[in-house]
Order: structure tokens, then sequence, then C-alpha cells
DNA sequence: GACATGATATGAACCGGTTCATTATAGGGC
DNA sequence: GCCCTATAATGAACCGGTTCATATCATGTC
């Protein structure tokens, strides 16, 4: 229509330089004229700009993480690209799987958060993959761009809360410690009691609690013990539900019987009778920083590669605790 | 490797019938060895198998659809599907232009909710499209299946339940009643107060309430009405943080001053004190349904289409309502 | 006026499969 | 022994772009 090959139109809409200015014209002409749009598929074939973005995560369900994802997509969105959703369960087999899916897919960037940061396997695959990977809320991995909140300070903050309350006998409730979060978390916890001179008591220390479920029992299990805790700082993402039935079903009143410190932060915590303290990050912002940091990365091979943004978290002290 | 045509190849991995067994044997071992695997991207090219299905939801930080996500793309997963996800930001022209990407990455099927399902532009371009697509949560269109919660009567159950406890003043805070959901919630409200002989009182019943925000400012509206509603049905998906938090501050107590019923349920409803009255549905088998529906669909075309699944709402009975 | 130069447009190969018309082969009937 | 048919494998066109070597042409230089 625009009476010129075909391989000029493409040069017109790649922007490519060596093409006249009347040409050019005419080409956009006959492209409105038309309502022509470049086939993505075909693009992705010869050429390698696929337009999807991967993310892959544990599960979906994880309450507020759809705030990470609706700010990651609309970042992306706006730069012109397609976000392909996976969940991992959890399950290494399942990453390496995923990521070579994201490979034939011509993927041209993922983020996602690896269950074992140590999993030889999965830091092969990593290695191997060829588009940029940025890790979500994972320790630094070598030739990966990661975001993470500071969950080491946060810990440390709400340790050191309960701590000059008077508490002694703190328990913690964490998730699996293969990955960066609840490492982290132990870590401030371990170090909080540390700079207390506070000897720190393995059986109050309950890692691996993965579901609500989890929870509830590891709370009951905790509260029957001869010395029970006078204080739980749930830190596992969301199992602040779980702890709270199990506290309820006991007749225990958090505030006076327990004090508990959340490990992140949710309207359920706010608005729970009494309030509850909790370590809260701006997840949108999250979301945001690891759009934008994957398209810079992805845009440009010479940013360096490696970097590291670690959001500060902060302790919403609220009424959930009291001297013991 | 096999010493046969590639078409062979490709005719031996689509599992056609007019290969013999031998070379069929020798071609799965040579793929075998080569660790070789269909490029998807190829395969959209000519064929039209993208082995792709998207999902558009109004957006992904309403809690608890994530697990509709999470469970759609397990079956997805399952069949060899991968999801594709965007967010519609509950604007028809989003909704129309993701139509046409989707078209365009030849994406075999698509699930959504529509924002507005009057809309001419949105009808027609969901007619256009050349992929079965599927209603989330929406009401009966033309050609398309739906899965859906029968929030008519939910919502009927919640208001029985109030009116039996002998409340006339009852407020509802609901969503945009362009969509199923809060429109079908608003049929049920008006039917039961039909059925009981109680004028509707048209300040009582707020609509386009959609952000925490919103249910903020409505419920300190509504308590500072002359006469100010004795129950409040909180219909809007995921408004009742909103609403708590306006209560909270007038220093009206839920089940004494107000009372109260959530249109949905969360964890919030479960384990706020006291614990909220809620209307709840299997969302876990929502996406189970979309999915397996969906793909029933994209199958054959011999299954009838404007399939619809209504499944069903229960209201569970908790502590935040006593007679006024 | 011949020739090198730079700027533009073209044509064709290519990406990795799918699909179909065509050919080669084997088997059966008369 | 010949023809017909069914079956199995092949080769090539095709999908819709991208990319690069090549062709064309106007301009500048000596």
């Amino acid at each position: 229509m625009a009476g010129v090959a075909v391989g000029t139109v493409s040069r017109v809409l790649n922007d490519n330089p060596t093409v006249a200015e009347p040409i050019r014209c005419k080409v956009h002409e006959a492209v409105a004229r038309l309502g022509y749009q470049l086939d993505p598929v075909a693009q992705s074939m010869r050429g390698n700009r696929s337009r999807l973005v991967a993310c892959a995560i544990r599960d979906f369900d994880i309450p507020r993480f759809g705030t990470f994802i609706r700010e990651a997509e609309q970042v992306l969105r706006v730069a012109g690209y397609t976000l392909l959703l996976s969940s991992t369960t959890n399950s290494p087999a399942v990453e390496v799987a995923l990521l070579r899916a994201f490979e034939s897919r011509k993927v041209e960037g993922v983020m996602m958060t690896v269950s074992d940061e140590r999993n030889a396997e999965v830091l092969a695959a990593l290695a191997r993959a060829p588009m940029p990977v940025l890790a979500i809320d994972r320790d630094r991995l070598p030739g990966i761009d990661r975001v993470a909140a500071d969950h080491r300070s946060g810990a440390v903050a709400a340790m050191a809360h309960l701590l000059e309350l008077g508490h002694r006998r703190i328990a913690m409730l964490v998730g699996d410690t293969r990955a960066f979060p609840s490492r982290s978390r132990v870590e401030g916890f371990r170090q909080a009691l540390a700079a207390a001179g506070v000897a720190p008591q393995p059986r109050l220390l309950r890692d691996r609690v993965l579901t609500a479920e989890d929870a509830f029992r590891e709370t009951m299990a905790l509260m029957n013990l001869p010395e029970p805790p006078t204080a739980i700082f749930v830190a596992a993402m969301d199992m602040l539900g779980g702890c709270l039935r199990a506290l309820r079903q006991l007749g225990s009143q958090v505030g006076r019987d327990i004090s508990l410190v959340a490990g992140s932060d949710s309207e359920l915590a706010e608005l729970h009778e009494p309030p509850v303290t909790a370590i809260s990050w701006d997840l949108a912002a999250m979301g945001r920083h690891a759009a934008t940091m994957l398209l810079e990365r992805m845009g440009s091979a010479e940013v360096e590669v490696g970097r590291s943004l670690l959001l500060p978290t902060q302790l919403v002290i609220r009424r959930s605790c009291r001297a013991p």
C-alpha cells in the first residue's frame, strides 16, 4: 500500500535511521489506514524481542503480594511488556523447569523467588539462563540483581522492643530458613538476644512454619511448654492468623497474657483488637523497583550486574506488647 | 540424527498417526538424546498453538483472589499451558486493548472480569475475539462461558439474618453496580427488604464504594446521619477494613452499637473481635472450574457455548450481629 | 566528465516449526 | 504379470517479521 518493500516497513517501525522522511511518512500513513500492527510472535521468531517478562513466585496466595505484582505489572505495561506468571510451588525442580520454559518462550527478563538459595541445580540453571534474572526478596547471588526488604534490621527492631519491655523468654515462628527472609529474621533474632546478653533457647525458635496450620500448631505447642514464652515474634509471612487463632482458643489475650509482634504488616494486624505491632515495608515500591531494575538490565548491557536494593523496614508499634 | 525429514519429526511429536512404529522410535530416541524440545514461538507462528491462556482482572491486589489464580494456574500448568496475567485497572479501554494484545499473541483462551457488562465496545471486542473467553464472576453474556458466585442468594441470606434480628434501618456499602457481583448483591438486598415489607431508604444504599478510603468515608457519612443505620451490610469486596476503621474511630462497637455483615469472607472477618458474620464461597473451586471449563471449550468445538456455573454462597454467622 | 562516497531502498535468506501435495513402497486382486 | 490402492515418508511452501549484502542514485571532488 505504501509501495515499498517489507524490509523498509520493518525499518520504519523499528525507528531505523536509514530511511528517508518522505517514505517514512508514507509507511506511517499506510500503517494508520490499515490498522496494521506488528505480530509479536513473528518478532520473537527471527529477532529475539518477545516483549515478555516472567515472574515466578512461591504462591500467588500470599496476601499483599498482589501489591507487588500490580505495581511491577504497571511499570512493565508502560514499557510495552507483558507479564507471564507462574508459581514455583516452592520446589527447586519446578524452578529449573520454569527457567527452561521461559527461555524457550524467549522471555526477555525474569523476576523470581528461588525457594532454596543454596540449591546447586537452581544456581546452575540461573547461571545458564540467557536472560537477566532478578531475585525478589532473596540474598545476593552471583550475577543476579536483587530487590529485598531489610528483614534483619526489622527483626532486630522488633526484638529490641520486646527486650526493652523486659521480655526474656521470646519465641519466634519463622518460615523456611533456606530462603533470605526467614534466614535474616533469625539472624536479627539471635543478634538482638546476644546484644542483650540473653541466652537463646532452641525450643523457643520454631522454623519451617509454612502454613497457617503450622502456625496454629506451633503456637499451641509453645504455650503448652512448662515455661511458656512471654512474647512471640510471628516472623513468618502472614502466619499471624494461625497464631491468633491458637491464642484465642487457649483463652490467652494478646497484649495482656502474651505480647506479639508480626514479621509483616497486614490489615489483620492493624484492625485486630488489640492492634498488633508489626514490621512493615513498602511492597508497592518493591514491585516498582524490581520491574525498573530488570528493565534497566534488559535495556543495556552496560549496567553492572549484581545490583542490590535493600528496602528499609520499620516497626509499627501498636498495642500488642507490654511488660511481662 | 534420526535420518528423517523435519516434517516427519513434527508429525511424530504431534502424535500424527501416519508414521510407522520403527521411525517413530528412532525419532523419540534422537529427541531424548539431544534434549530437543519444540520451540513454542515457532509453533504459534504457522500453527496456532501458543499454549498460552490469559487472565485479566481488575486488580491483583484484591485479597484472596490469589487463591483463584493459584488454582487456575495449577490446572492450566498440568494441561501444558502458561498463564499470561494483566490487570484491566477497571477500564473498558484497557479491556479492549488487552483482548487485541492477547489475539496478537495468539493466546488460546482468556478468562477475565469485564468492568462494565453493558459497555458496547467491550461487548463488540468480546464478540470479535477469535479465542474462547470465560467471564469470571460476571453475568451471562452471549456466546461466553461464565463462572460466578451466587451473590444474590448470599445477600438475601445476610439480609434475612439482619431482618430476623429486628433491624429495619440497614445500610449497604457496595461496589460498581455495572458489574455482576455488586448488581446481584443490590438485587438481593432489595428483594429481602421487599419480602419483609420494609421500605428501602435510598440514602442507606451507597454504591461505587471501590477503595478502602471510600468505605471509610461512606461509613462515617452513614453513622453521622440523623437516623443512622442499626446494621451495615459491607457488600463490596474487601471493604470491611475501611468500614471497621471508621467504626473504631467513631467509638462504635461492632456487635453492640452496630451490627455488621461482610459480603465476602476474609481472615480479618474471622479474627476480628468480635468475629464478623460474612458471606463465603469457594474461590479455589472457582479458579479450578474456570480453568477447566475454559480448557474444555478450547479443546473441542462441540462443547456448547454460554455455559454457566453458579457457585453457592453461604452465610457464616459469627458474633457481629445482634438485635438493635 | 570520471570516479569515489554516502545515503537509501531492495530482495532474499532466515528463524523453526506445520502442513499438504507429491512420491516411493508394499500389498492385494484379477 | 499388471494395475490399483493404501500407507508412509518426503520436500517445499508458508507463517510474518528481521537483517544484511547488494543495488541504486544523488552529490562532491579533482
